[in-house]
DNA sequence: GCTTAAAGCTATCAACGTTAGCCAACGCAG
DNA sequence: CTGCGTTGGCTAACGTTGATAGCTTTAAGC
C-alpha cells in the first residue's frame, strides 16, 4: 500500500481546514483520517494527541490573524490603521471560523508557548495601531484592551450567529468602528 | 434501594452548580450522576440527553443574567443604569462561568425556543438602558449590538483568562464603560 | 392493601480517543 | 541493484463516555 505523505505540518493543516469546514466542536480524528486519507490511528505517528493537534490549530490560527492584520495595517496610521485592522481580523474570522474556535479554546502552557508568542504578537499589532492616537500612557493598556474586547466581541457574536435581527451586520461594523475611532481620537486630544 | 427525588429541575441545577465548578467543556452525565448520589441512566428519566441538559442549563443562565441586570437597573437611567447592568452582568459571569459558557455555546432552536426568549430579554434590558440617552433610532440598533459586543466581548475574555498583563481587570472594566458612557451620550447630544 | 406510573438499577451497545504491535514502503550504503 | 534500518501506515484491542433496554422496587392514589 503507497503512503500517504503526512507530516505534522500537513496534518495540521488539514485539521484546520477541517475545523472550518464541520466546526471546532465537531473536529474528531476519525473525520480528520478519513479526509486525508488514511486511518485513524496514523495521525498518532505525527500529532501526539487530539488535544495537540487542536493545539497545533490554535497557534497557526494566531498566526495567521497577526499576518492579515499587519498586512492590512502596513503603512497606514490612526483611524486608517484601526478601521483597515478590525476588517480584516473580522474577515479572517468569518473565513476561519474553526481555526478562530480553535485559537479561543485553546490556553497557552507557560510563557515561550508558541501560542502565547503568536498572542502576544497579535497584542503588539494592536499596541502599534492605537500609538498613532497619542493616548495617555496610563490609559493605553486600558484602550488596548477595549479594542481587544470589542474585536473578540464581535466576531465571536458573529460567528455563533448572535445577530439575529434583520439589520444589516456590516454596517454594524463599520459603525462600531467608527464609534471606537471616535472615543480614542477624543482621548488623544484631551492628552 | 431509597429514592433520590430528582426531577429535571433538579437535575438541570445540579448540572448548572457542576459546570461553574468544573467548566462547562469538562461536562459529564458520569460526573453530574456521582454528585446526584445517583447512576448514570438514572439522570435519562429525567432529561433526555447531555445536549438537552446543556440547552436546559443554557436557559437557566440566560434567565438568570435576564434578572440580575434588571435588579441592578431598576430605578436608574442612563449612565447609571448602563453602569449598575453591566457590572451586573460581569459579577454573574465571574460568579457562574460554566453557565455562561453552556449560554454561549447553545443554540436555539426557532422563534419559541425559551433560549430565544430568554435571549430576547437580555436584549430588552439593554434596550430600556440604552432609551435613556435618546440616541437616534435609526442607529439604536448599533448600539445596543455595541452594548452587547462590549460585555459579551469583555466577560468571555477575562473569565477565559485572556488578560494576562498585571494590570487591575476592574479599572478597565470600569474604564471602558465610562468610555461606552461617553460615546453614547455624544451620540444622545447630537440626536 | 392493591394497583400502577415512574425512579432507579444492571447489563449492554456504539462511538471515539488512544495504545500496542506488525508489516511494508522508502532512503541510503555498499 | 541489493540489503538494511527507519518510519508511516495498518489491524486489533482497550478505556471512557453517551445512550438504550429491560427489570425491580418505590411510593402515590384509590
Amino acid at each position: 500500500m503507497p503512503r500517504a505523505g503526512l507530516t505534522p505540518a500537513a496534518v495540521t493543516e488539514g485539521g484546520a481546514a477541517l475545523v472550518d469546514e464541520v466546526g471546532f466542536a465537531q473536529l474528531s480524528m476519525g473525520l480528520l483520517a478519513e479526509r486525508l486519507g488514511v486511518k485513524t490511528p496514523s495521525l498518532y505517528k505525527h500529532v501526539a494527541s487530539q488535544a495537540e493537534l487542536a493545539h497545533r490549530i490554535a497557534v497557526q490560527a494566531m498566526t495567521e490573524v497577526t499576518a492579515a492584520i499587519r498586512d492590512a495595517t502596513q503603512g497606514r496610521a490612526g483611524s486608517e490603521a484601526l478601521a483597515a485592522g478590525a476588517q480584516a481580523m473580522r474577515r479572517y474570522v468569518k473565513e476561519h471560523p474553526g481555526r478562530y474556535a480553535a485559537a479561543n479554546a485553546a490556553r497557552a502552557a507557560g510563557e515561550d508557548d508558541p501560542l502565547a508568542v503568536a498572542g502576544d504578537q497579535v497584542l503588539a499589532s494592536w499596541a502599534a495601531m492605537l500609538h498613532g492616537y497619542r493616548i495617555d500612557p496610563d490609559q493605553e493598556i486600558h484602550a488596548l484592551r477595549l479594542v481587544r474586547t470589542v474585536l473578540h466581541g464581535f466576531a465571536t457574536l458573529e460567528v455563533s450567529g448572535g445577530f439575529q435581527i434583520a439589520v444589516d451586520v456590516d454596517a454594524t461594523f463599520t459603525w462600531t468602528i467608527d464609534f471606537l475611532d471616535r472615543g480614542l481620537r477624543a482621548l488623544g486630544e484631551a492628552h
